[in-house]
DNA sequence: TTAATTTGACCCGCC
DNA sequence: GGGCGGGTCAAATTA
């Protein structure tokens, strides 16, 4: 295996803390020229007192978000995992929200000069819906512990000293994954159920929809199902095509001319299915084009489907349990997906489509045949292909947490507690140094993160992790307690859907300003 | 040892 | 008929 794989110049797994006598080897962290957290929120005070949160704020809004937390490095004698501690522990991660009018405070003050603010670039034009007054960035939802939540070591309580450097990326990691979940829920729950808010709140995400080069049919579906769809999966799938429930097996990948990404292609590997798919991908792994060609002649492998039953959309039953998805369709209203039959331009009814998060299933005719296929011929629907083009990168804007970590110094910021396997590199213009790409060796995580190097500074490493981890720190990297996932157990799916219901049956958290979303797209380049 | 992935080469349809 | 590009094969590689 391949894990822990590390550039040359890293340092083993770091001991240093704080109260190491030792001066660790510099962490020190760039602070590249960009405006504050504090811009990320287009209005102030509550963005403002979100700056104030702290580590809480490494979360991105969006995957394709690039929050950025950089850091100082001007601190002579602070480790990384002071940086990150003290910066948790200042008194502007732990202030309260501002009243309203009040004005926005700056951005967490430096502790010491271990100063770090979460840096954004939004793209320019991208409407983000701005915050009420006195709306705290996102809140404990009911159902969730608030205690837990602040009691989660680093959230918000002052960052224990003594963590590593891994501890702390790793805690920035979680807590992103954290907050992003937190977003993503209220996300759900306020387009499920309450349309105006999650109209206000869609529109900026999903309002690019891709432009179609050719007069092939495009099925839509509205946005605000894309949302409460999308999210009826778990996260992380948007990104893991090959875990849509089927198996499938790669056997072949290619530049595409007029793609500046590569297409890799699938097969089904149940014997004699010829469905095959097409995915693109983006460098840094997110999918930007699914392609599904022909229906399954088989039923979605038993394992896999009594896993997503435990997890609502994850099964078979997509059309019953999204409802609205059909209706969406049908209405053609406007939508982030764009699903194309690309052979049989006429005959693609919605009901071929079942709405799912990564969009994936959505080629699975197989649906279709269930639903509504009923009197188109079979030799139609077999030769159906279907391209599900995920566009303003929403699909992945509530589940994939995106942090950046730039460093000027040697800081070991690969080996972050986690076990990563290496499974790809490659060399990009005008960088003599390759990009490397790992993927979190625990079966099961999906978590990814690419290091990139700065051309002009070997010793700049640029590192993206992408996903969240779904497990903890390996044992035997974890010092003294866990601190990295010790909350993610609270998101994840099935507790997710603990928490949507009250007693009464309806979403708890319809109308709470829980967060708002402020997400946005990465893909501007 | 096995299975999955990678990747260069080949095939084939379209212009 | 040649070139181009997408799709597939299959040996090599990797986990």
């Amino acid at each position: 295996m391949a894990t822990d794989e590390k550039p040359p110049q890293q340092q083993p797994p770091s001991s240093a803390s704080a109260s190491s006598a030792k001066p660790p080897a510099r962490p020190t962290i760039t602070l590249p020229p960009r405006a504050s957290i504090d811009s990320f929120f287009s209005n102030g005070p509550a963005a403002a007192s979100a700056g104030g949160l702290g580590l809480s704020l490494g979360f991105s809004p969006g995957p394709m978000t690039l929050v950025s937390s950089f850091f100082s490095d001007a601190d002579e004698y602070k480790s990384f995992s002071q940086l990150l501690a003290g910066a948790m522990a200042s008194p502007a991660a732990q202030r309260p929200p501002p009243a309203a009018g009040e004005p926005a405070p700056a951005p967490p003050a430096a502790a010491g000069d271990g100063e770090f603010r979460f840096k954004q670039n939004r793209p320019e034009g991208l409407v983000i819906s701005p915050p009420p007054p006195l709306s705290p960035l996102f809140a404990v939802p009911p159902g969730l512990s608030p205690t837990t939540l602040l009691d989660s070591p680093g959230f918000f309580s002052p960052g224990p000293f003594g963590m590593s450097h891994q501890q702390a990326l790793a805690q920035v990691t979680a807590q992103a994954a954290q907050a992003q979940s937190y977003l993503q829920m209220h996300f759900e729950y306020s387009n499920s159920a309450s349309a105006a808010p999650a109209t206000s709140l869609a529109q900026p995400i999903f309002q690019q929809v891709p432009s179609l080069p050719d007069e092939k049919v495009a099925v839509t579906e509205s946005s605000e199902l894309s949302q409460s769809d999308l999210r009826a999966q778990p996260p992380l799938q948007v990104d893991k095509p090959a875990d849509d429930g089927y198996n499938w097996r790669k056997y072949g990948q290619k530049q595409v001319k007029g793609s500046e990404f590569p297409r890799s292609y699938y097969k089904c590997t149940h014997p004699d299915c010829p469905v095959k798919k097409k995915v693109e991908r983006s460098l840094d792994g997110h999918i930007t084009e699914i392609i599904y060609k022909g229906q399954h002649n088989h039923q979605r492998p038993l394992n896999k489907r009594a896993k997503d039953a435990g997890t609502a959309g994850g099964g078979d039953s997509h059309v019953q349990e999204h409802p609205q998805f059909m209706s969406h369709v049908q209405s053609g209203e406007p939508s982030n997906l764009m699903f194309k039959k690309e052979q049989e331009s006429s005959q693609l009814t919605p009901e071929h489509l079942s709405g799912t998060s990564d969009s994936e299933e959505v080629g699975n005719s197989e649906y279709g045949a269930e639903e509504g296929c009923e009197g188109e011929p079979e030799r139609k629907r077999r030769n159906t292909e279907i391209r599900v083009v995920e566009s303003a990168a929403s699909l992945k804007a509530v589940s994939e947490p995106k942090i950046i970590v730039q460093t000027t110094s040697e800081v070991d910021l690969l080996d972050d507690g986690y076990r990563w396997r290496k499974y790809g590199q490659k060399v990009v213009k005008g960088n003599p140094y390759p990009r490397s790409y790992y993927k979190c060796t625990t079966p099961g995580c999906n978590v990814r993160k690419h290091v990139e190097r700065a051309s002009t500074d070997p010793k700049a490493v640029i590192t993206t992790y992408e996903g969240k981890h779904n497990h903890d720190v390996p044992a035997a990297r974890t010092s003294s307690h866990s601190i990295a996932n010790s909350n993610i157990p609270q998101v994840r799916p099935h507790q997710t859907q603990d928490n949507r219901r009250t007693s009464s049956g309806k979403t708890d958290f319809v109308n709470r300003p829980i967060a708002r979303l402020l997400l946005k797209e990465e893909q501007t380049t």
